[in-house]
DNA sequence: AGGTCGAATTTGTATATACAATTTCGATAA
DNA sequence: TTATCGAAATTGTATATACAAATTCGACCT
C-alpha cells in the first residue's frame, strides 16, 4: 500500500532554483571567483523566470556572500570567504552543511582515563579523577577543517562513551543533555604540531587557529566544567567570527 | 540662508526605511518579544509602500533573525539572540598594563587618502572618499605585541588626525568620541608576512593571530561604520579570550 | 458539546512593467 | 591624442496584480 499519490515533492521556489543553478556552476568550477555571471538579462531568458525572481536570486547570493555586485557594471563570483558566523552557538557540523557542502566526521580516539593534574585544574575535577577524552576529525567534502581534541566531565555527561556519532557531533550531544550556562573561549594562532599535520592536510609549521573552548552547566552545587576542547583549524581555510553587524542598510555616503 | 538645494541627501530606499520602523518599535520597546507584527496589508496602509515592498522589508528582517513569520498566522517579534556575542576585547593597553608590563605605541604612519574599492565597501563609504589610515605598533616592555593598522571614517572621526597617541589609544579615542553600537569580529591563523616581520619581531611565516574588528556607530540615518582594524599579534605570544567562566567557584570533585 | 467544513486572513512566490542609478564604452570634438 | 559627452548595458528599487499555501476562526451540523 502506500502510496498513493507520492506526488508532491515539495517543489522548491523558482527563485531557490535558480540560485542553485549558480552556486552549481560555481562550485563545479564552470565559474571562478572574479568570474562575471551572466546578467539578469542573460539569466532570464536561459532560465525563463522574470527578471524580478532573478534579481531576487542574485540579491540573496550577494547578501550570503557568494557573489558580489556592482550596479551597472555586473555581478561577479566572490572570493572564497570560509567565514563563520559565531562559532560558538552553532556546531561545525551545521556550519559545514549551511555552506553546502558535505560533513563527516572520524573517530580518532574514545577513552577513559585519569586527569591528569593540569587537566583536572581545567575542569574543576580532583586529579586522577576519571574523564572521557575524544579526538575526532571533522572533514567538508572529504577535506580536514577541524580536529577536535575533548575533555568530558563524567558527572556531567555519564553516557557520552554511548554517543553515536553517526547521529550527532559530541558539542550538540553535550548541549542536547546538557546546556550550557556559560562559554568560555581563547584563540591562539599557532604552528601546525608535526603530529597533526598528516591528519589535517597541512605542511608542518603552517598556520592554524586553534580555539580552546571550555563550557559550564549549572549542578545542585554551583556551576561545573562539562567539557573542555581544543578546535584546531588550518588557518588559512578557517575563520572565525564573533558579532553581528547591523541590520538595516545605509546608502554609502 | 540655508540651503539652496541642500540636494539630494541620498534617500534611503523605501524598503529600508520600512524596516527602520519596525525596529525602532522594537528597540524603543514599543513592541517586545513574542508581539504580533501588524500585517503586510497593515503597513501597506500605515506606510504607502507597496505590498511587495512591505514583504521584502518583513522578509530580510525575517531572514536576521528580528522576527519571526508564520504562513497563515502572521509576524512576531523575535526572541533578543543568545546575547553570547561577548567578544569582550579589551583595549591592548589595558591588557599588557594588567599584567604588570609597560605599554608604549610607535606611530608608523597616519594619512589622509582616498578609499580602495574594497576598503569602501567594508566603511560604507563610496569609493574614493576620504579615509583616514594608521598605523601602529603597540608594545609590551618594548617587545612588539600588536600591529594596528586601521581606517577610521572621517564622518564619524573628523579629529581623528589631532589624536594624541601619548595620552590615549586610537581604540580609547575612538569609543570616548563615538561609543560602537555594535562590533564585528573575526579571526585567523596568518603566516607572518615578510613586510612585517622586522617590526613584530618574528621570521617571516611565524604563526601570527589576524584580528579583524569592525565597529558601527548610530548616525542620524541609521548605522555607520565608524573605523575598520587589522590587529596582528604574534601567534605565541598572545591569546585572546571571549566569554567568561561563571564567576562562583566550587570544590573540585 | 463536539466535530467538520469552509471562508477569511495572512504570508509566500511569481510576473510584467517602469523608472532610477551607476558603470562602461564608443563616438565625437578639440 | 586626449577629453568629453552620451548612449547602451546592467543592477536597484517600486508598484500592481495574481495565485498558492498555511493558519485561524466561525458557521453549521450531528
Amino acid at each position: 500500500m502506500d502510496g498513493p499519490p507520492p506526488d508532491h515533492v515539495p517543489t522548491r521556489p523558482l527563485y531557490a532554483r535558480v540560485k542553485r543553478t549558480i552556486l552549481d556552476r560555481i562550485e563545479r568550477g564552470d565559474l571562478n571567483p572574479g568570474d562575471r555571471i551572466p546578467t539578469e538579462h542573460a539569466l532570464v531568458a536561459e532560465t525563463g523566470a522574470s527578471r524580478m525572481t532573478v534579481n531576487r536570486a542574485l540579491r540573496e547570493l550577494a547578501d550570503e556572500g557568494r557573489i558580489h555586485r556592482i550596479q551597472g557594471a555586473g555581478s561577479f563570483v566572490a572570493e572564497p570567504k570560509p567565514a563563520s558566523d559565531l562559532m560558538e552557538l552553532r556546531n561545525i557540523a551545521d556550519e559545514i552543511a549551511a555552506r553546502g557542502h558535505r560533513h563527516d566526521m572520524r573517530l580518532l580516539t574514545l577513552t577513559e582515563r585519569p586527569a591528569q593534574p593540569e587537566e583536572a585544574a581545567r575542569l574543576g575535577l580532583r586529579k586522577g579523577a576519571p574523564v572521557f577524552h575524544s579526538v575526532l576529525l571533522h572533514r567538508a567534502d572529504a577535506r580536514p577543517v577541524q580536529l577536535e581534541d575533548r575533555l568530558v566531565n563524567p558527572l556531567v555527561a555519564p553516557d557520552y562513551p554511548a554517543l553515536d556519532l553517526a547521529r550527532e557531533t559530541p558539542n550538540a550531544y553535550l548541549t542536547r543533555i546538557a546546556p550550557a550556562r556559560a562559554v568560555e573561549h581563547a584563540v591562539e594562532a599557532i604552528a601546525c604540531p608535526g603530529t597533526l599535520a598528516e591528519a589535517l592536510g597541512l605542511a608542518p609549521g603552517a598556520p592554524c587557529l586553534a580555539v580552546d573552548r571550555r563550557t559550564w552547566v549549572d549542578g545542585t552545587e554551583g556551576p561545573r566544567v562539562a567539557s573542555v576542547a581544543r578546535l584546531i583549524h588550518p588557518g588559512t581555510r578557517y575563520r572565525l567570527t564573533a558579532g553581528r553587524p547591523p541590520t538595516d542598510r545605509v546608502s554609502p555616503l
